[in-house]
DNA sequence: CGAGCTATATTTAGATTCTAAATTATCTCT
DNA sequence: AGAGATAATTTAGAATCTAAATATAGCTCG
């Protein structure tokens, strides 16, 4: 299939790929390294990156000299903290401006965007709503490219500045970008919001389920720093899984790995509904009886009703708790059953409750499973997902940088 | 933690790596292309490597006479099929006899070995059971050294001809072939067997788990071949998954992955037996029936008793399948749901019945997942395990290759 | 204030490896 | 035997690395 707009999908294994070789291959491997290791850290002097990288000085230098030609590095000031002795160093760092990438979380009612630097500094956050009515796929990309567009000139930037743009959306998605056939409207939306944003701005559009980005996110810069086995469970509307094994997203052959709101186990013990939404109908249910959820009509009850009524000291309340403690439990016990993760975050619309519901999960979790994960609740708050995507988007322009030609940057 | 004997683990990912580099990366890279383009395929005239490789006639050569120098290929007469015009070419071919891999399926009875010449062409087969009471670490490992000398006698070659043993046990292993801690004996297995195996005979030792090695197995010449996303179900005394995805075997953090013998969830959805011991049960309680499963006594009841009562036309026996047949889908669709296989083969000591089970299950599961993977049962009989180790053994002398010193072979 | 010290930068020589182009070799067919 | 075809081999040129030799810039101290 031809990809239009973002190339997705991953190269070849090395050891494997064809076509012509050359000594210019080695300047390729070195100029990655030396780059790596200014994105990582830096600024460095050279002898530092000669240290770092294990190659020569002479290579270093010319390495570097030729990113900085390129637009990726810059060389910098030798920092003179206090007195030193021989030749000043020259030193080199990552040009974190030489660029931006955007995040974008498209929901169902609200997109946000995020615009950061090449380090993942955030400079400027956008969002908006969906129109009531008008849902089609073409108000939706409206929308979307406006949120972008009003993120980036917030940032000071322009469109020809975007190296690359993540996208998250409640929907399967495989490895290459597609969203699997069959889900609703967001089918219509994979392969045009990637022409679209290609089309109009020149994007590159990395497309990717919102769980899993999540997952990335949460492994940045939230509770899973570090860690190569992660999942994360995006509870709200709906339920799904974003799973690192090994470093690396699952996805499975049509990107419905981790869509456990699949998942129809017919006795109830685990089921195909959101959290909210189960809030909802077990508070119903209270409210329904004698005894019930602080007097709310079973119009107003919310996910949110639900725990705040529970906080109050609301007996029906807690006991809906209890009930989602076993199922959030269950869902666990699977996930760290079948995938032996380190960790297992909670996030999505339930983590602002689901501190409440941790002594509960994790006291029910050694029954279930021989290999239960650590749990913890995200502390990312409502910009996992977008931060996720520029995560996605930022490991893109890393695989593609030596072969991106930079704007001009003012 | 120091590796010994064989060791195992991954690459760095490329462009992280650190070290010096030069010109004779090149080499290394353009050799591992021809060599990879030898093994799967061959032998090949030049002209053909040319075309394969991207490479220079030139290069192909350098390289092809490198590698003949190295014991990795050889130069053969041209096959000279019909008339043809022009100065014949030289051919190069893979040298599958430069050495040997040892396949090891360490069960808890019998030890099942296979031995095969580098393009995975069995050579020779050899098992042994271990002799009851003896059930310590070193009994053990002397068994398992004796199974895999007895194969080597059998096909000829010495100890020191071999250049990889996979072995696979019914336990978690992690990514760096490491037992989990907790998991009964086998954990003394775990560094005793590759360090044994090393100091006795200096083998490098690949551990894994089996399920894993069964799928590595049907991906290769069973039921999945060519399939990136894959799920073997290995199902007899235990329960255990062999997973992988996007052509990666999963592992989890501690090895753990895939073990569904340690799923519980309470209600009887899933449970922690294997499939034998809940025939061996139901059937029991069938027995114990007036209307009872044939008249057998229950001591009498083991596995291949019901499915051969069921075979039979026994209600009971059929009654027992059902049961079986349910819970075979359930664990499917958990799979299905998580992870999003594209096929699922079943194996290990349920696969002659399985057969049977496959109807039943496959009208069960889209009533439990959205996601279905398709089902199959495996063919590879007994010796689903070994060869995977055998193809775990092979990818390691793969990556391993232009670092290995070839022994010379007679 | 200049000599010496130190850490670093720069230059040079040498080795390896690739590609591309020119040359040579070997076989078949007429 | 010669023409034609295909492939091997040789040669020249360019890119890149390492290693070693040389040059440079700032500090320190007599």
């Amino acid at each position: 299939m031809q990809e239009r707009g973002g190339v997705q999908g991953r190269p070849e294994p090395a050891g494997t790929e064809t076509g012509p070789v050359g000594p210019h291959v080695v300047r390729f491997v070195t100029a990655r390294t030396v780059l790596a290791a200014l994105r990582r850290g830096g600024p460095f002097t050279v002898s530092e990156l000669v240290e770092l990288t294990g190659l020569t000085r002479a290579t270093v230098i010319a390495v570097c000299e030729d990113l900085v030609r390129r637009g990726w590095a810059e060389e910098q000031d030798p920092e003179r903290t206090g007195p030193q002795r021989g030749r000043p160093p020259r030193t080199f760092g990552f040009r974190a401006d030489a660029g931006v990438v955007v995040g974008l979380d498209v929901g169902a009612h609200k997109t946000t965007a995020l615009v950061t630097d090449l380090r993942g500094d955030i400079l400027s956050t956008a969002s908006g709503d969906l129109p009531r009515g008008a849902r089609t796929a073409q108000a939706r990309l409206d929308v979307v490219s406006g949120v972008a567009l009003a993120a980036l000139r917030d940032a000071g930037r322009e469109p020809r500045h975007v190296l690359a743009v993540g996208v998250g959306v409640a929907a399967p998605v495989d490895r290459n970008g597609h969203v699997a056939a069959g889900s609703d409207f967001w089918e219509m939306f994979d392969v045009g919001l990637a022409a679209a944003l290609f089309d109009r701005h020149g994007w590159h559009v990395l497309l990717e389920n919102d769980a899993n980005l999540a997952a990335l996110a949460e492994q940045w810069r939230g509770a899973a720093q570090g860690l190569d086995d992660v999942a994360v469970l995006l509870a709200g509307e709906r339920l799904g899984a974003g799973i690192i094994e090994s470093g690396r997203l699952l996805h499975g052959r049509n990107g419905a790995a981790g869509e456990l709101a699949f998942l129809r186990l017919v006795d109830g013990a685990v089921g195909p509904h959101g959290i909210a939404q189960l809030a909802r109908e077990w508070g119903a249910e209270a409210a329904a009886q004698p005894t019930g959820l602080a007097g709310l009509a079973p119009s107003e009850v919310t996910a949110e009703a639900v725990f705040t009524a529970a906080e109050d000291g609301d007996a029906a309340a807690a006991a809906v708790l209890v009930r989602l403690e076993d199922r959030m439990a269950r869902v666990i016990a699977v996930l760290s059953t079948l995938l032996n993760p380190e960790l297992v975050v909670l996030g999505g619309a339930i983590a602002p409750a689901a501190a409440r519901l941790l002594p509960g999960i994790r006291a029910a979790l050694p029954d279930l499973t021989e290999t239960p994960a650590e749990i913890e609740v995200s502390g990312l708050g409502g910009e996992a997902v977008a931060l996720g995507a520029i995560r996605r988007a930022l490991d893109d322009v890393a695989e593609r940088s030596l072969a991106i030609a930079l704007p001009d940057v003012g």
